[in-house]
DNA sequence: TAGATTGTTAATCGATTAACAATC
DNA sequence: TAGATTGTTAATCGATTAACAATC
């Protein structure tokens, strides 16, 4: 009924040290990216300046971000990249398995599964959930076992599931959120236009594409 | 090379009226969705700290962000929905058709363009383009027409396109903005993990599906 | 050492929230 | 009229940027 802003974390972020706001650590993941290639184009050293020029933003901003976490640099010299690299992915737990399912395989739903690529390292697709897995299987082209949404406690009961993404029907997604809530599931990367009630140690992010589109076309002057 | 931030709308906001803050039209465009939903509830009448109630956020921003457009509401009452929602719709010009072309048919680029649901009424999506078309054409389940991006210049010349939604692989991003650009596509919703770099006037929006999946992991203590 | 760049505190900027007179 | 709710100004909050002593 509600519809939901799009890009920011609800949850407690109450998480780890104290009090890291969301925009950091979206940051944090932007950084790790830069390093790994500027790793792969063997530059072993970089300034906040220079980082900060490369992602467009302000240098102050790069060494406060990486203030949150520790001092990482070194005055006079800056960030060795390799180092850094390994400090910020540990603080993302990119090193760490993350076991993923995926709720609703219609026409988004499988259009995920099927790309693929929005599964990087460390990210594990489970399993498929859908209230019709046969139709459901014949719309994924890949190799991924899906389960019908009943079985959804049957299938998690003693698995660990880290997050689960939702592409359900926005009249569904509510009472599948409160499910997974329930088995333990931490985290929901939110395509439905519904906003979610969750409990607070849950993380929810929303994505609409539609949304996305819909404000891009305020700025077009036709 | 370089990475991009994800949500952050680049180029000139002085549009309209004046400094326009991202946010407000991305909160926009959720009113707009909800006073919709409200009228087919048939409720006529809501003041904003219902609004913002429903939302999620503060009354006084419902009434601020209105404020940036004008004079909607009536003291004591609230706001008429039905004409609310005309008004936010004018403002986002969601009601001139917005042209749309898809360039990039691979995976997340047909597995977009068969699920359709991101593209909702007011925009149409004329055609895709890709280096390898007779490959495209197989992978898409849709009756729309792909051309080579070779013919990109001979396509668009003397047609109105507004956006262009942009599934190309990283390192072939720019070159196609830059040409994206000269055909006077207005904006670009950027699913490539590229800052782009553009003129000015041209809006870039973008979307990181495994940024988002990062951003969320780092919430889920394992 | 001289030059460069960090980590961090202080200043600035912008966005959110509160308060309230105006008004239906 | 009395009650409710707007539009808007002022206060608060948080995030970004500037500045600079510490330090390699």
């Amino acid at each position: 009924m509600s519809e939901s802003p799009s890009s920011p974390t609800s949850g407690d972020p109450e998480n780890g040290s104290r009090k890291i706001p969301a925009a950091v650590i979206k940051r944090l993941s932007l950084y790790a990216r830069l390093l790994q290639s500027l790793e792969f184009q063997n530059i072993t050293r970089i300034s906040s300046a220079e980082l900060g020029r490369r992602l467009g933003m302000n240098a102050a901003q790069v060494r406060k971000d990486l203030a949150c976490f520790g001092q990482f640099g070194v005055p006079g010299l800056g960030y060795y990249v390799a180092d850094l690299r390994v400090q910020l992915r540990k603080i993302l737990r990119s090193d760490s398995e993350v076991r993923v399912i995926l709720i609703g395989v219609g026409n988004l739903g499988s259009a995920l599964l099927s790309y693929g690529g929005f599964l990087k390292q460390g990210f594990t697709m489970l399993w498929g959930f859908d209230v019709d897995p046969v139709a459901a299987r014949s719309r994924v082209r890949s190799a991924i076992e899906i389960f019908s949404i009943d079985d959804l406690e049957k299938r998690l009961i003693g698995q660990q599931v880290d997050i689960a993404v939702l592409t359900v029907p926005a009249d569904a997604a509510q009472a599948i959120a409160t499910r997974l809530a329930a088995l333990g599931v931490q985290a929901i990367l939110n395509f439905t236009p519904s906003r979610l009630d969750v409990p607070k140690v849950m993380q929810v992010r929303y994505v609409d594409l539609a949304l996305e589109l819909e404000n891009l076309s305020y700025y077009v002057q036709s």
